[in-house]
DNA sequence: AAGTGGTCTAGACCACCTT
DNA sequence: AGGTGGTCTAGACCACTTC
């Protein structure tokens, strides 16, 4: 159990609100929680390692433990199709750029980066760039002050086609992970759309929570 | 845009920091989103459509406009597996309840749910509850007052095995979306193992954001 | 300069839990 | 009864954006 809260206050010189302003952060990452009227204690671990945000495939490889690695299959400027211009809402054919990539983890591949990039005009991102930072959402941060600030996903399952098994070396027809995902600045302008196929070593680790305001105390 | 936080204190004669903790419930659930200087405003309908909470399977069915089905294919008292025992932290042969479902949304069959369930003794679920609710969340929640707060889930891709494959009507092998998810109660009991094998037709919609804290400020 | 959200304060009272 | 978190207040100042 932590100090309760008047006590922290009184420690820390600070008042009784800021107090509980950082606890709320604390919460919301799974690190502690509170009860009322018995105290704020430490989360089970399981309860912080699962939870989820908007990050580099680098950082998730990072929080596991393993070593990410990439591949650059292609890069290149393109003008953007009716699809891919209705989903990031821009007018078609502006130029967009595609970054595909084979990431691993260990050494081992893992899943296919397929993604669509529509930075503010003229930013543009080069292969050296991406190779050099690794992480393609720190580079644009970086770069051109595009903060990524929260990913819309969409997430189901899929089969291998001859493509995918030839270079995340598994049979064609095999299930894959597919997660569709669109990327919004803090801005709220759609920055990016982007296509990960992962194979059944990749596992998505999540924690959700209860929706909390009375109007929707539905279960 | 919003009125500003000022104005909506003096219209609604309370205090500024209570209009603000209302704006952030709003926010959490992806309805309105502020900038530092700008003011606050309505989000994109898609990040509010794309929230995930943890919530029942029908209510999820209802969100997206389709009607839930369940089919009861299991459910009984047995001892936890030294498995089921370690994943919810009860002792071993301690009596659990299976329950095994085949849901559906609008008649087509989607998913399979095989359930764990470890309630304070000496709460039990019946076949006939978990019919007449229809939601097995809102069953425990209402009889026990046993409130799900959070989910841990893993996630990745899977094939149908022979029972799979003929309860779902797909072909063995074919690619299945597999979630494990633990269930934390309010408190932060394990009360619920459950896997789920859903087919392509399905897709989970998730809502992630950045953290916030300036310790994690690594993208 | 004026308006916006972001942070912080010092205090009050309520709701809940434990003893 | 006493301790805990939950809510609310009325005001202050800072940081950022727009005009």
């Amino acid at each position: 159990m932590l100090p309760s809260e008047r006590d922290l206050s009184t420690y820390l010189n600070v008042s009784r609100d800021t107090v509980r302003k950082a606890v709320r952060l604390l919460e919301d990452q799974g690190i502690v929680y509170s009860d009322h009227g018995r105290g704020t204690f430490v989360s089970p671990s399981l309860v912080h390692a699962m939870s989820r945000f908007l990050g580099s495939f680098s950082l998730d490889a990072e929080k596991r433990g393993s070593k990410a690695g990439q591949k650059i299959l292609l890069i290149e400027d393109v003008p953007a199709s009716l699809a891919i211009a209705g989903i990031l809402e821009i007018e078609p054919r502006t130029i967009v750029t595609r970054l595909k990539r084979l990431r691993s983890m260990d050494g081992v591949p893992i899943g296919i980066q397929d993604a669509y990039l529509a930075l503010p005009a003229p930013a543009r991102v080069t292969r050296q760039e991406v190779e050099h930072y690794g992480s393609l959402y720190r580079l644009i941060a970086e770069k051109f002050g595009v903060i990524p600030a929260e990913g819309l996903e969409s997430i189901g399952a899929t089969s291998a086609g001859e493509e995918d098994a030839a270079l995340l070396g598994v049979g064609v027809g095999t299930p894959l992970l597919i997660c569709e995902r669109i990327t919004l600045s803090d801005r709220r302008q759609r920055i990016e759309y982007c296509e990960m196929r992962y194979t059944q070593a990749y596992r998505y680790n999540n924690r959700i929570d209860r929706q909390m305001t009375t109007a929707s105390f539905k279960i």
